[in-house]
RNA sequence: GGUCCCUUCGUCUAUCGGUUAGGACAUCUGGUUUUCAACCAGGGAAGAGGGGUUCGACUCCCCUAGGGACUGCCA
């Protein structure tokens, strides 16, 4: 049997962090069994629906290289084939017609909830008040479940699922484990609604069927929901899919992710926090999943070990600091030019001198190496797009005393005239100059380190005025040296 | 209200009845050092609480507490 997953987001936004591990994890294993991965946009819902979010979700995709082995199906396409599978269920006995409007479901659910604020504000309920709530709040059975009643001529009726009466059903789940419910607590749920559409009880179990789905991998959001499936699933007489159901991200404090944490859509972790989509794999990866002590783990490797019982069974907390350590650490890996265009792109960087641009470019080997993302980069990055003259202030300031003009003074000729502005001759001539001079690089470093970078995080000195350029280098020299001294 | 799920260092996690409870990130101390980063050495840090079962429990069972999900003609 070919594996097949799927990742069916709706499109009422953007895509949303936890969903990109969703599709991760459902990508990962397609891809670990040479399976396939599919994606289905549920928009049976056309009020909530758009095109932009249809786009925002697949860009985040394909950023993140999750991409489907077929174009996405649009469930909104599928509705007559829904439709016929609800006429179906009714056919076979497993689901019925009912004409209970949706205001006498929202009278009664409207009824419940003053009861309980009655409650709430009593502290009790007469007798006659409680019975009447726990009835208002059992599982919905609507009178026309009984075959026998006849529909009121005329009246637009749903398609409802008959559940059993007695008895429990079962479910298997790699993650949540063997689960058990009574068909008793679980309600006859609408799948067609009087308009004819399709509910998304019906749509995901049809879709899943037709589009040869044999595991699905979703929040645990949904998992109550696959007690409500599954009885489509046997009313069709349908194989059940294999499922999953991971536990939800959350945010630091542990609570259920929200803007007030940071980020929630991938695209802010593109744009805005500048990380790469590797490291993002790789983060979403161990978070609520793992392979003993692994913690860097590639795209290769992660294919061949990832597996359903490597899931874990709790909630994870986004943090981001750990996320930058491994950003870090596919920051060093990646390519020079790819970073170079990656930085570019952001609005920081774009209005840079040109002249300034090119030095970036040719310092990325050694800046890459140092910063966590590319909003750090942009902050490694400062000593090379300091416009001049260059202000000092603080310890850099304090640096700069009379001696140290003299020297950086006496230094200067010593630049001037080499042949070639490299890191090797550079580092040779000043060590030169250190042994003419009588001093150590300690009494020079930091001057030079002070007028070069006014203090801005910055590499190994002669690097720096390698970096520079020669006239840039010259220039912020020259901006503080005294050749009266 | 009902049903269901979760709970190991600050965080992500390992452990699948017997370990000095391990690793990573973070943190602290020391070293290196021309800033920052990196690097090296070392330290602190955990089984929510209470009952069982067992020779033995982080691991199995129950209760409590805390957190979460579902309870729509939304998905």
């Amino acid at each position: 049997m070919t594996v097949v997953t799927r990742f069916a987001p709706s499109p009422t936004g953007y895509l949303h962090i936890g969903g990109a591990r969703t599709a991760l994890f459902s990508w990962l294993y397609a891809r670990a069994k040479g399976g396939k991965f599919l994606i289905r946009i549920e928009d049976t819902d056309k009020e909530r629906s758009t095109q932009a979010a249809v786009d925002a979700i697949l860009d985040g995709l394909n950023w993140l290289g999750l991409g489907g082995d077929e174009p996405p199906l649009l469930q909104s396409t599928r509705a007559d084939r829904h439709a016929e599978i609800a006429h179906e269920l009714v056919k076979r006995g497993s689901a019925y017609h009912c004409p209970v409007t949706a205001e006498e479901l929202q009278a009664r659910r409207d009824e419940a909830e003053a009861l309980q604020q009655k409650k709430a504000a009593n502290g009790s309920l007469s007798d006659a008040d409680a019975a009447r709530m726990a009835d208002l709040l059992r599982p919905f059975r609507s009178p026309w479940r009984d075959p026998t009643r006849p529909l009121p001529a005329g009246a637009p009726t749903v398609v409802r699922l008959r559940m059993p009466d007695i008895g429990d059903l079962t479910v298997t789940d790699n993650v949540q484990g063997t689960v058990s419910r009574a068909y008793a607590d679980i309600d006859d749920l609408i799948v067609l609604r009087s308009d004819g559409t399709p509910t998304y009880m019906l749509a995901v179990v049809v879709d899943d069927h037709d589009m040869g789905v044999t595991h699905v991998i979703r929040g645990d959001d949904h998992f109550l929901n696959t007690f409500r499936q599954l009885p489509i699933y046997h009313g069709m007489g349908w194989p059940q899919p294999d499922y999953s159901h991971i536990p939800l991200i959350h945010g630091s404090d542990g609570k259920k992710l929200s803007k007030r944490h940071g980020a929630t859509a991938v695209d802010e972790y593109r744009d805005v926090l500048g990380y790469l989509p590797e490291a993002m794999r790789n983060y979403l990866l161990r978070l609520g999943w793992s392979h003993g002590d692994d913690e860097i783990i590639s795209d290769e490797q992660a294919i061949v070990w990832f597996g359903l019982e490597g899931l874990n069974k709790a909630p994870a907390r986004l943090d981001f600091v750990k996320l930058d350590s491994v950003n870090k650490h596919y920051m060093a890996l990646a390519d020079d030019q790819r970073l170079f265009e990656l930085w570019m792109q952001r609005p920081e960087a774009r209005h840079l001198p040109e002249v300034i641009q090119q030095r970036i470019r040719a310092a990325m080997p050694h800046l890459k190496t140092r910063a966590a993302n590319l909003v750090k980069l942009g902050e490694q990055a400062r000593f090379l797009t300091n416009l001049r003259p260059i202000h000092l202030t603080g310890k850099a300031a304090d640096q700069v005393n009379a001696e140290a003009r003299a020297r950086l003074a006496a230094l200067l000729p010593h630049l001037e005239g080499l042949a070639e502005w490299s890191e090797a001759v550079i580092q040779a001539q000043l060590s030169q100059f250190c042994a003419q001079s009588g001093i150590s690089m300690g009494k020079i470093g930091p001057v030079l380190r002070a007028v070069l970078t006014a203090g801005a995080p910055s590499p190994d000195i002669t690097l720096v005025l390698a970096l520079l350029g020669r006239n840039e280098a010259f220039a912020r020299i020259a901006d503080h040296a005294d050749a009266g001294a």
